[in-house]
DNA sequence: AGTTCATAGATCCTATAGGAAATGTGATCC
DNA sequence: GGATCACATTTCCTATAGGATCTATGAACT
């Protein structure tokens, strides 16, 4: 009696559009899907073997995240890489979220956040650097969790969806350009400095280390975007 | 050619699903659709008198929004009302960003944000504040309208964002119980303040008094909410 | 009487089909 | 030769149909 169904499907069976929405996504974060492209609803479904129904709504999804952006009548587009300037905007809204998300989550830090953030930097310390995306896939991985950790812990959903809302451009200013990861060295510090002040358990500190943090980041990222142009 | 077309749409046709998704968030707002209550495809399908395809990928979109909440295979559900711990969350996540957006509004003000908030604080003055969402609907758009130019002429898109990744609940605390508003006169007064801070031109004092904005509505919630319980 | 089983209904999910609009290509005409 | 028009293709959008699963009502059995 459903035995089989049971096996295959696990507790909560996996449906199509979920499949779809990943596959979208790891296009995306590669770069497969170029910016400014478009994504024909009809097309992807051939692509991907499905019926357009499944990839119209994992597109609506997708849509929310700032990935892609549709056009009445004319389908979806990927989203076009951000410029300096809103690279610099990125940071500065960070600035914004994220040393707050720091002082709360030191308040009410449990041990368990401070294992799992030094867990996310020696990740960081292992994961490779390379140029292509599925090189350093792990390293972003890691910074990414140990962001979300911090966002996490500071047990507010709506911070948390703040720095979600924030996440869909997070994620593709690393790979453009496809050098690989050029400051890891320095994020790793500063990493590190961040787990230092939730140890002494200071909120404030925690706070001041994010900021230097993302400073960082954005100075650097600013330097490099001279750089290309 | 086409004459008849461009004069029927517009410039840019509508799309059954934009139909749906107007509907469905009317039908959230006012409550018709109560936290918790499933949402049937199938069922609000036939409501409105329009295929499934269309009714799930206005879903799949409100989603987002944090109205309405999808199980795997279980459908959508409205998301349940705010606690008041949650209430007072979503108000710390505001002083967190709505400060900030004040403060960069401040810097580049155009002259239009003086007059456009000035006019939003004119129609919460005149809106009626009954115990109906028709009634206060007026209430609720020119306050939305406020906070959301600050916001907006914050010029930061992902600053904005963010404060949209809240819009979506803000929206709610306003009509639960449905006795109307009840602190009118403290919220024009405080936004007044805003108003003047900006007229002044310093950033610093900007901030200072959305903080202190916030921070009333914070206080008279939490007070209501006890009142309720 | 209480439990178990079966049937019916509702619902979600996916695929298919077809209409409408937009885009691209080739032929015709000045 | 260049512009215009007709046609085909692509694509979006919506509706319909059917399979699979979940829920609920009622019957049968111990």
């Amino acid at each position: 009696m459903r035995i089989k169904d049971q096996a295959a499907g696990g507790v909560s069976r996996q449906v199509l559009a979920d499949h779809v929405y990943e596959a979208l996504l790891s296009a995306l974060m590669d770069g497969r899907l170029e910016a400014g492209s478009p994504v024909s609803i009809d097309g992807m479904a051939r692509e991907l073997d499905v019926s357009p129904t499944p990839v119209r709504e994992a597109l609506a999804r997708l849509e929310a995240t700032g990935m892609v952006r549709r056009t009445a009548l004319r389908g979806y587009r990927v989203a076009p890489l951000l410029t300096p300037d809103e690279l610099a905007d990125l940071m500065d809204a960070r600035l914004v979220i994220e040393p707050a998300n720091a002082f709360m989550a030191c308040r009410h830090a449990a041990d368990g956040l401070i294992g799992e953030l030094a867990q996310a930097i020696d990740d960081l310390k292992s994961a490779p650097r390379g140029p292509s995306f599925a090189e350093f896939r792990a390293y972003w991985e890691a910074d990414e969790r140990f962001h979300r950790l911090v966002a996490l812990y500071a047990d507010n959903q709506f911070l948390l969806s703040a720095y979600d809302a924030l996440g869909g451009q997070v994620q593709r200013f690393r790979f453009f350009g496809g050098l690989g990861i050029t400051d890891a060295e320095f994020a790793i510090a500063e990493h590190t400095q961040i787990l230092k002040a939730f140890e002494t358990g200071d909120p404030q500190l925690a706070r001041d280390a994010m900021i230097a943090h993302i400073r960082g980041v954005k100075e650097r990222s600013q330097h490099e975007s001279e750089m290309r142009s």
